[in-house]
Parts: structure tokens; C-alpha cells; sequence
DNA sequence: AACGCTAATCTAAACGTTTCGATCATGTCA
DNA sequence: TGACATGATCGAAACGTTTAGATTAGCGTT
């Protein structure tokens, strides 16, 4: 700037206000100015302005896992409504571990990120500490946080597996397997309430031995399967509450000899975009994930719009049940094992 | 800074000493200032250090689309290289739009990024401008940029679908259609020149009316599929050299009352995390991506650790045909059709 | 006792902006 | 003609660091 401003025989105080519209700059002036920075090529140095504004444009989104696909579709959505509103987003994949998330989220800060959108692991207890000691606004995607009195958005979880666990149990399942993941987390501890109170409304009982729990990944969700399988009174239908678990629950299915949905029905949680092209077209609660990426964006984009001191928002979405071909009548399993 | 080093009762000079060990620091005020620090709960402000080192431990990374299940991966397996190392990425998003990314990295250039990886969209020009501009080190990822000359990591394109075309050729196909995103980006002509070499090794024609061109989407895919199945005599065999395409081409055969693999073949590029647990498993050409991604990061780790002015790398991987079944012997083909 | 050496500390300038208040010319009004 | 508002421009301080070079104190040598 320095050099334009020299080059245009002017102060550095009249390129900026050029630059910047915050000042009227005769016609004359103006025409020097912006000549020399063609001849320049002058950019207009973010760092610094940023270092003096106190304000970077640059927002911070951590997540646990970009490969999960509901993550990717939300990510790709809120990365396009900061795109579109002049915002940069760093991006930040905590691999569902705590002290990798507080680091990340400290960097975050340390860079000066205007706000902070997220999907928090683990127990929040430090994030609700540096939420505090920062006084950048923050908003929770998908998971709540005890405390942590903030803007959110997250999805009616327990309804929405509630709904998927009454469907199966309206096609006669009675055993029906519950593959969660870890339960420190809000949509984990949601879901699971919703399984066990759609098995009390038809006067179920609720089986430990139907629940297993795995970390969030395909692994776990084949070793929580296997297990399932191998009960003398195996389950009729199996409900995993996260998308890679269930990619192995498949596997085991089929490693184990049996098929979906002959042998056994399967409904997940989270659609994706092959859901209905293969076989089995997987039953899955699907989130409205453009929803919920664009609503994120806008509670953040509305803050740092200004409105500092409203009070905290929670929005709260519904999912919806996806009915496919992955989840047969009890009926037809009894008939096939007959024949 | 200051706050703390009047607290301490030294000058910021020495409490900086102290925060980067830059000089020796008796253990008194060590003490001093380390109680300062905690007290006041000092974080050191990176914008502010970014403007005076010059560096801002950022990089970028621009890519068409995240959804895309190779760039998920490779997107992911680089932002936890570059975590690892203390840098942060910013993630932008081009919608396989040129002026997109232009802008976008523009964006991350004012932001003065430490470096950047791009996966470019379009024609090079613009991007060749900026990169010789900008005297930030860039690596190419998964497309080269004619007359950019910098390190890059790519796959060979045109050896990967070579063999993927030999294998359906093998199988006894001879009319293969083949789906194409635009072919103004390098991997997409390479992987249609792989495609035109391996019919004339075979001796067959490369013809004209089997070879369809989308934009990269589920629905591009899908019209390019309609179109080829709606030819007089269709192909028995599809290849789509982008993966969101087959999701189209799968709806396609299935709208079109056919199925696969037992009336058409179908095989396609990049593979995906389900593709072995759904119906019909589908024969993909997988990339490495856990390296590709690695490789990138340690490209651009390597010249932002120092050595700026080393010839550009330009590493070539291969790809890895994985045979499921979706693709079937042609006798198999009239065998059925007979019956 | 004067000297130089080392180690610890500090002062102050820089990094590239924004912005407040000052300056200065110009035109308007009484 | 003097007072004064207006509009354009500028000087300089500030944002929070890093760092080169200055300063100081302590200590061993001669």
C-alpha cells in the first residue's frame, strides 16, 4: 500500500479510504491511484487488516470425521454459505478424540477465527471453558453440549429413531439389535432413548444383550454385529445409530453366511447417496443435512452480522424415515426358514 | 503481551524470549512471567505474529467437490498431515466452477496462506497467472495445469482405465460405452485416451456414438446413460470415469427396467467405502488415496520447510482395478438373453 | 583499577493496515 | 471582507507481535 500510495503521490491514508469507499476521493486522485495499483498489482493484505480490524472473515468448523457422509454433506454446505457471504472456514477432523478437538479448537482461536461452528466429542467440559474464555460466537452442530448455553442445531433424535424402531416392530420384529456409538454424546444418548422407549410403548422389554456399543467406526460396528449374530436367539432386525458402523454390520452379515433382507432386517441411521441405487436399498432415518448446514450458517452469520446479545437459539430439526427394501415382515423370515 | 509482561515487571521483549525460547531467560523472571501468562490467561495473538514473521502457518486447499468420495478421502487423510504438523487448512469448495476458484484462491492468497494445494477445475491460464504471481509454493493435485510447472501429484490416468477397458474387453465386450466429465482437465483426458488405446490394442473402432460427456454430476450420469441405452444397438458394458456419474448410470439401468450386471456391465472410476457390501458390487479403479493425499502434504511440507527452489516433483501413482461383480462375460449376456 | 567478555534484559523499529483528528483550500453567507 | 461550513487530503498512532541492536550487570584478567 505504501508503495501505490507512493506511486500515486498520495498518503497511504487516501488508498485506503479509496479502497475501502470510507471517504470521498476526488475523481483525479482516484484515477492515480488505481492506475498504480494496476501497475503494481497490489493486493490488499488481509493479515494486516485483519490484525487491526480484529477480524479475520475466517470462520472455524471442526468436525469428527469428514469420510462420515452425513459430515460431508453438512461441511460442503456450510463451506458454500460462508463461500457465498465472503467468509473463509478452516477445517478441522477430530477423529472423535477429546484432546485432539481442544487443540484444534485452540488453534482456531489462536488464529482469531470470527466464530466456530461445532460437532463437539467427548465430554464438553473444556469446551464450555474456552467457549467461555473466548468471546468468539459459537454454535453447536449435532451434538449438545451440558452447559454450553449457545446457539445449536441439532436433529430430533430421539423421535426419529423412535419412529425407525416402531416401524420394525410394526413388521413384527421383537428382537431388534441397537448398534450405538459411544453414549457421551448427545445424539447417542437421543437415539438410544428413542429405541428404548418405541420397544415400551409395544410393551417390550428392553435386553442388554441387544445393545452393543462400538466408537463410531466400521470396525465397530462388524465386531458389535458378529456379536449380535452369534446370540443363541439371535436378533430379527438389526438398528445401527451411525453410518460407517453400519457398513459393518453389512459385512458381518454377510462374512457370518447370512443376507439382507432375507435372513435379517437392517435400518441405519443417515442416508446416503448410494442408499437407493444398490441391493439392499438400506431403510435409514435421513437428516435434512442442506438444512441443517444452512441453518448453522445463518446462526453464525447472524451474530457476526451483529446481534451479539440475543439470546441462545436451538433449532431443532426432524428426520425422516427413508423406507427402502432392507427390512422385511417377520412373517416372510419365519416363511423362508421354513421352506 | 503487554498486560503480562507489565505484570511480570519485564519488558515484552523478554516475555516474547521466553514464549519461543529465542533467548536465554534467567529463572526468576521465567517464574515471573509464566505466573503472568497463567494469571491473566494470555494467548498469543497468531494474527499478529503472522504479520510480522510473514508466515501464517495456513495452507489452502481448493478442490471441485468435497462430496465426491475420492476428494472426501484425500481431503481428509491431508488435513490430518497438515494437523499433525501444526498447520491449519482452509477448505474451499469450487463447484468445478472457474470463477469459482479464482476467486477462491484469491481469497486464500490475500489471507496470505503459506502455500496451497489445488485441484484445479477448467482451463489453467488464470491459475498459471496467480501461481507465478503469488510466490507461495502450490502443489497439483489429481489434475495438472499445462505451463504450470510445480510439484504435483497425480494418477496415471490413462494406464488405470487401460487395464479397467482390457479387463471388459477380455470379458468378450465389444460395444463399451464410455462417460466422460468435460475433458478440458488432464485426468479426463488421459482416462479417454486410456479408454481409445485400449479398443485399438483390441482392435475394436472407437466409436463416436458410444462415448457421452456430463459435467461431473449424479445427473450427467444419468443422461449420458439414457442416451447410450436408448442407441439401437446399446453397449453391453458402461465405463463412467467419474464416480458420482455411475450413481447416475446405476439409475439409469434401473429406471430403464434393465439390471446389472446380468443384462449390461458396469465399471467406473474411483472407488467407494460401500462398494462391497451393496448389490451388485461394482468393479471400480481404485486410487490410492491415503498416498496421494500424504504424497501432496509432504510435497508441500518439504518446500514450506525450506527447499523453495528444488526442480518441481511430479509424482505419477498408479491405480489399482478392483474386480467385483458387476461386470460379466459377454456369452454370460447372451446366454441370459436366450433363456 | 581498568578492561573486556558474557549473559540477561531492554528499547525501539518494523510488519501493513485503519482511522482519528488535523490541515488546507474552496466556496458561501452575512 | 471576514467568518465559517464543506470537502479532500494527510500525518501519525494504533493493532500485537518479533528482533536487531543497545544497555547493563557481573565476573575474571591483567
Amino acid at each position: 500500500m505504501l508503495h501505490v500510495a507512493e506511486a500515486a503521490r498520495v498518503s497511504v491514508a487516501t488508498v485506503s479510504a479509496l479502497i475501502n469507499g470510507t471517504a470521498t476521493v476526488s475523481p483525479e486522485l482516484s484515477a492515480r491511484i488505481e492506475q498504480a495499483i494496476r501497475d503494481i498489482g497490489y493486493k490488499r493484505n488481509a493479515i494486516a487488516r485483519s490484525l487491526k480490524m480484529g477480524t479475520t472473515r475466517t470462520i472455524g468448523l471442526t468436525v469428527p470425521h469428514i469420510t462420515n457422509p452425513f459430515f460431508t454433506d453438512v461441511v460442503s454446505v456450510i463451506q458454500q454459505a460462508f463461500d457465498r457471504a465472503g467468509y473463509a472456514v478452516m477445517l478441522c477432523c477430530t477423529d472423535e478424540d477429546l484432546n485432539t478437538q481442544d487443540d484444534q479448537i485452540r488453534l482456531l482461536l489462536d488464529r482469531m477465527v470470527d466464530g466456530l461452528i461445532v460437532a463437539r466429542v467427548g465430554d464438553g467440559a473444556i469446551l464450555k471453558r474456552i467457549v467461555a474464555d473466548a468471546n468468539v460466537p459459537v454454535v453447536l452442530l449435532d451434538r449438545l453440549c451440558e452447559g454450553v448455553d449457545t446457539d445449536a442445531v441439532v436433529l430430533d433424535n430421539q423421535r426419529a429413531v423412535f419412529d425407525a424402531i416402531r416401524y420394525l416392530i410394526n413388521l413384527g420384529h421383537r428382537r431388534i439389535g441397537y448398534i450405538t456409538g459411544t453414549s457421551d454424546i448427545s445424539p447417542m444418548h437421543d437415539r438410544m432413548t428413542g429405541y428404548c422407549e418405541a420397544l415400551q410403548a409395544a410393551g417390550l422389554p428392553v435386553l442388554e444383550e441387544l445393545v452393543r456399543s462400538g466408537n463410531f467406526h466400521e470396525i465397530d460396528g462388524y465386531n458389535a454385529t458378529m456379536q449380535l449374530l452369534s446370540l443363541h436367539d439371535r436378533p430379527s432386525a438389526i438398528f445401527s445409530a451411525n453410518n460407517p458402523m453400519v457398513i459393518g454390520t453389512m459385512k458381518a452379515i454377510r462374512d457370518i453366511g447370512l443376507s439382507c433382507p432375507e435372513d435379517i432386517s437392517v435400518a441405519c441411521f443417515d442416508d446416503f447417496p448410494w442408499s437407493d441405487v444398490f441391493q439392499p436399498q438400506l431403510t435409514t432415518v435421513a437428516q435434512p443435512v442442506q438444512a441443517i448446514g444452512e441453518q448453522a450458517a445463518n446462526l453464525l452469520l447472524d451474530r457476526l452480522g451483529g446481534d451479539r446479545d440475543a439470546p441462545p437459539r436451538k433449532l431443532v430439526l426432524k428426520g425422516r424415515l427413508m423406507i427402502r427394501d432392507s427390512c422385511r415382515p417377520v412373517a416372510a423370515l419365519v416363511q423362508s426358514a421354513n421352506a
